[in-house]
DNA sequence: GCCAACGTTGGC
DNA sequence: GCCAACGTTGGC
């Protein structure tokens, strides 16, 4: 009845498997904010979809596509990963803070935070409309009609194709 | 600046 | 629980 153990030990270093995509108006927050400070805190999200990646799914480790939107052009524009684990959101319990939330108590939140860090800028923004008139893109969240959720999963493919564009280019 | 699409709120 | 009104997002 003893099992060989030793085939199951966990590798130094565990692989991550998640890939997002965060979306950030560069007058409100730029990948040259980040690629600045280092790392950021992303909270404000008030939104109960983005909040459950947050909360629930995100690991550190998992890389961020870091997308300009409200832009000209709109695009991706560098890459972060997830650092750390998810906090509350302070700004939701500050009255003063346009983000205060009066149903979110500290006992018990309703909306949280991650940090994440840095990575690189690319060298040519992946622009909104390059990635519609890419066949590796298809299917890919952001380009779907009326989609606006500020924090989206992304599949490995479309993540490693938009390193792929942006490296080829330059 | 326009406006379609979407999420949230609140009256009933 | 419905749904109209409202506010926001974000491409164009």
């Amino acid at each position: 009845m003893t099992r060989d153990i030793r085939a199951e030990e966990t590798p130094a270093r565990i692989e991550s498997t998640g890939f997002w995509l965060f979306k950030s108006e560069p007058g409100t927050y730029s990948i040259e904010d980040l690629a600045r400070e280092g790392r950021t805190l992303w909270d404000g999200i008030r939104n109960y979809q983005a909040r459950n990646f947050i909360r629930d799914t995100m690991r550190p480790g998992d890389r961020v596509l870091f997308y300009h939107s409200n832009a000209d052009p709109p695009a991706i524009v560098g890459v972060a990963r997830i650092i750390g684990s998810p906090v509350p959101d302070m700004t939701a319990f500050d009255r003063s803070n346009h983000g205060y939330d009066p149903k979110s108590r500290s006992e018990n939140p309703t909306w949280f935070a991650i940090e994440i860090e840095f990575q690189s800028r690319l060298g040519d923004p992946v622009t909104l409309e390059s990635m519609r008139s890419d066949p590796r893109f298809r299917g890919m969240l952001l380009l779907a009609k009326g989609q606006r959720l500020s924090i989206q999963p992304v599949i490995e493919s479309h993540f490693r194709s938009a390193l792929e564009v942006a490296r080829h280019r330059d």
